[in-house]
DNA sequence: TTGTTGCATTGACAATTATCAAAGAGGTGC
DNA sequence: GCACCTCTTTGATAATTGTCAATGCAACAA
């Protein structure tokens, strides 16, 4: 099998964290945007806790029952989906605020795997109560909808980057979307580590593990950015930036 | 600018045409799949008519207000984002029972084209109209969020696509899904007439026209299918499935 | 018919990325 | 500290796909 996350089998996670949406600083990033105090006191009612995972284990696996979405609390996920011959496609890293699972609604089956890739936590939202309560708050219906469709319009920028970029470019894509995500959660958009190996970058990518890792070092030549390792520094933003607008072929 | 669909600048849609999913037999394809007599009938009040459209226009661009989801009545579609860098991906081809649209409701403007590559006639849905709807009817309400977690999962597949195929195998999958896809309204699996360009297919999968022509031909001559121009025959189905499962390096 | 236009095919060659292989770096547990 | 393991880097070479250019084909209009 493929040098795959870990080596558990069991979705290891801990039950019984208490949580609430309305103490939560992640809200404006999160599900209960925009929510009354009243609405999100309804909310808290409904999330049913928080997990707890260590680094490598799986919030949920293809082919798992489809019952809840989840909100990333804290740390980091990846989700990957892997075909019956043996194609492995990372389809997506998540932190903070982030929601995960919405790929099993439509099968009631999840269809793609969910992995933390260091201690995370996150609150389990059973979507069968989200659609009821969803139904009488008219703002969270419509908030669930638009984090639906971002996530579709999400896919259809990594689309264009799987389908119009070149290594580079890809790369520079995929760090300035780390540095922006950063940045929106207070951290450093310059500085900050990665929490996933070369090869799930190039999963992501559609690049091989090489092909990665030579793209670090040529940025690092030309003086972008600094790499150690999974540290990462952006050095030059604006002319990282640049490479994704290239031969300036414009037109108007 | 790039050799884009058409020249008009205009969405040239013709108003007026009355539906009813009631009396539609795409029914059990679309949206209103699972209602009851009953509430299939104040669907019916909300669809705020129909619209065809000639081959070329636009259903919408990107930028356009967002306020209406459509449904694919008759005739073929493709969506495409166009970055200002020149860059330009397809992201799909939609035909009849497909939903099309739902890439606005995030942030209430569209963020793709939708153009008709030929002749067709859409329903149009107004959006806050059926999340009014969907509060009262679950079943409904449900229904929309399947049809929106199964875009996310139809994305995942391409990036998958994308991201781990070479060029034979993605246009071997671009033909057993639109096979696929013809088969469940009614047409011939074997046998159909491309819609759109080389260079269509070729944005959508990641390729240049001529690597697809040239996927084409190989694939002709070694006895998969046959081609002429627009008109396909797929002469070998299940070897044509083989090619997606390569090397066969399986594992249990 | 003939010319025009857009699309498709094919060839020769170049650029990009993958593959294979080896060595280096960093963390973990003993 | 030392051994082990995983991840990363780098080089040499091969495979795939892109680029440029020419020709072919079909539909349409004059």
């Amino acid at each position: 099998m493929h040098a795959n996350v870990k080596q558990n089998v069991v979705p290891l996670i801990t039950p019984g964290l208490k949580v609430a949406c309305s103490q939560c600083n992640l809200r404006e990033l999160c599900l209960p945007f925009g929510l009354s105090d009243d609405d999100m006191g309804r909310l808290d009612h409904l999330i049913g806790g928080g997990r707890k995972l260590k680094r490598g284990h799986y919030l949920y696996r293809a082919g798992d029952p489809f019952e809840s979405i989840f909100a990333v609390r804290s740390g980091f996920f990846k989700t990957d989906v892997l075909t019956e011959d043996g194609r492995d496609q990372v389809t997506g890293f998540q932190m903070a605020g982030e929601i995960l699972g919405m790929d099993g609604i439509g099968t009631e089956v999840h269809t793609c795997n969910a992995v933390a890739l260091e201690d995370s936590e996150v609150c389990l939202i059973p979507f069968t109560e989200l659609e009821m309560l969803s139904s009488e708050i008219h703002s969270l219906q419509h908030h669930l909808h638009k984090v639906m469709s971002r996530e579709i319009v999400r896919d259809h920028g990594v689309m264009m980057l799987l389908g119009t970029m070149r290594a580079e470019e890809r790369l520079a894509a995929f760090l300035l979307n780390l540095s922006q995500r950063f940045s929106a959660r207070g951290y450093s958009p310059a500085e900050f580590h990665l929490r996933m190996t070369r090869e799930e970058i190039g999963s992501y990518l559609g690049l091989k593990l090489e092909t990665v890792s030579r793209a670090f070092s040529r940025f690092q030549d030309e003086g972008l950015i600094s790499v150690q390792q999974k540290h990462i520094r952006i050095v030059d933003i604006p002319r990282l930036k640049t490479l994704l607008a290239p031969t300036d072929g414009r037109i108007g």
